[in-house]
DNA sequence: CGCGTTTGACCGGCGC
DNA sequence: GCGCCGGTCAAACGCG
């Protein structure tokens, strides 16, 4: 289909969130939420369509959300074959402009040389500035199975600003996970886009806490208020000019 | 022809 | 146990 416009929104990635969710209802999963503000593309798009990362995704299924005015798509990753990537993308019931994003699982195969000059245009989104680079060290991955990608996984997922630290700890495709190229502004937010639901985003950066330690760490720069430290990575994804943080 | 989207049906988990 | 709801499947269709 035509996925031009929605492509697009990747220049105007402006948010971006994070959060393990170790559900004890249903089954654990590990869910990394990004949210993302398409700004004034959001009335020029004609759904929700997921802005452009590293890898291709293929819509497989659509539902409308209850509570909710806007539908939620439904992705896979189609890059790969065997990959068991999901990635779920909604638009803020409250805020239109703002598109949520719910990465699962995560990729078992490296992504685009991101160092291929064409790749970094990113053929399906050409518009799309590269992030600079989360280099995106093609680490020699340690070929899980991947039937146990989609259990092993449930492990640190890794953003951005993590990934050249991380990517080199052996996490396998973990830094896949940052799916957002930023480009523009990076919102990071404590608080959940939904307002009646602010005290769950707070509630599931406690359990990350309590249960992932390590992620903790690299979590605390995007759940926190981010000081000047962290623009030194923002720096190295360049192209940032400012981060926003609120509360 | 291959790939991706659409859409209705189906299934399983959860709350009442 | 039943119904609701979210998530997935798969066939049909469209586009390049």
């Amino acid at each position: 289909m035509d996925s031009s416009p929605s492509r697009k929104l990747g220049s105007n990635v402006s948010e971006l969130t994070q959060e393990i969710q170790t559900s004890k209802r249903r089954k654990v999963v590990e869910k990394t939420v990004v949210r993302v503000r398409i700004g004034e593309n959001a009335g020029k798009l004609k759904n929700e369509g997921p802005p452009s990362d590293f890898w291709s995704w293929r819509k497989y299924g659509k539902k409308p959300i209850k509570g909710s005015p806007h539908p939620r798509g439904y992705y896979r990753c189609s890059t790969s074959k065997g990959c068991s990537a999901k990635k779920q993308v909604e638009r803020c019931r409250t805020d239109a402009s703002v598109l949520i994003i719910t990465y699962t699982s995560n990729h078992n195969h490296p992504g685009p040389d991101l160092h291929e000059p064409n790749l970094n245009q990113q053929s399906k989104d050409p518009e799309t500035p590269p992030t600079g680079h989360l280099d995106l060290p093609t680490t020699p991955k340690q070929e899980k199975p991947e039937e146990e990608t989609e259990e092993e996984e449930h492990d640190h997922p890794i953003l951005p600003s993590c990934a050249d630290e991380n990517v080199c700890q052996g996490n396998s495709f973990h830094y896949l996970q940052s799916p957002i190229r930023f480009s523009q502004d990076i919102m990071i937010s404590q608080e959940d886009p939904f307002a009646d639901n602010s005290e769950k985003s707070h509630h599931t950066l406690g359990i990350v806490l309590d249960e992932e330690p390590i992620s903790c760490s690299r979590l605390m720069p995007f759940s926190a208020p981010i000081p000047e430290e962290n623009n030194d990575f923002f720096d190295e994804l360049e192209e940032l000019p400012h981060i926003f943080v609120f509360h």
